[in-house]
DNA sequence: GCCAACGTTGGC
DNA sequence: GCCAACGTTGGC
């Protein structure tokens, strides 16, 4: 695994409490979905899981999203940010793992290889629709917050009664608020 | 711009 | 394999 490409220490003349560049409060968090099954998207096997991520030596770019929510979920993200690595399409779907943010949008060039497993005709060189994020590897969950048990909290009043991953099953990349990061933070380490 | 038909996602 | 919930397409 590769190290944080984050910059060292604060010069000298900073006084030591300065502010990290990217402080909690100016954070977002989401939750991005791959599948840690192998199956066959244009001849490509798309299988990806989290231990696919932690191997990588170098920032993954997220490609692929063909979504327009989900792609204005990529383009509103910074570098810092947190994500939830989830996996979904297999026996039990859930968040397994955390990573960061370390490159902004990009345009996503599988989208005009003809040949990639993303490739859109609708689109091209001339026409950057679709985008990709790079992230880094942070952490695996010792033991995974699985679906069935972040739906016992989306009822009414409870903490992720409005959470975007439960609202909209189907968006592959999705907005999760700071205090439903925080629960689920709680979620995870409680086991 | 409406909307029916069709395609995709992803939990179950 | 089923199907609900969306998203996309294309005729009108």
């Amino acid at each position: 695994p590769s190290e944080p490409s984050k910059a060292s220490s604060p010069s000298p003349s900073k006084p030591p409490t300065a502010a990290p560049s990217n402080p909690p409060s100016t954070r977002n968090y989401w939750l991005m979905k791959a599948e840690p099954n192998t199956r066959l998207e244009n001849g490509h096997d798309v299988k990806f899981s989290i231990d696919d991520l932690a191997a990588r030596t170098s920032p993954e770019p997220w490609d692929g999203i063909r979504n327009h929510v989900a792609k204005n979920n990529l383009l509103a993200m910074r570098r810092g940010d947190l994500a939830f690595f989830y996996h979904s399409n297999c026996k039990v779907p859930g968040i397994v793992g955390i990573m960061e943010v370390v490159r902004e949008a990009t345009p996503d060039e599988s989208a005009w290889d003809s040949g990639s497993a993303y490739y859109d005709p609708k689109s091209g060189p001339e026409k950057r629709t679709w985008y990709l994020v790079h992230v880094e590897f942070r952490r695996k969950f010792r033991e995974m917050v699985g679906l069935r048990e972040l739906q016992e909290y989306k009822g009414r009043g409870e903490a992720l009664e409005g959470m975007q991953l439960l609202k909209q099953s189907r968006l592959s990349v999705s907005k999760v608020e700071e205090g439903e990061w925080e629960f689920i933070m709680g979620l995870a380490e409680g086991k």
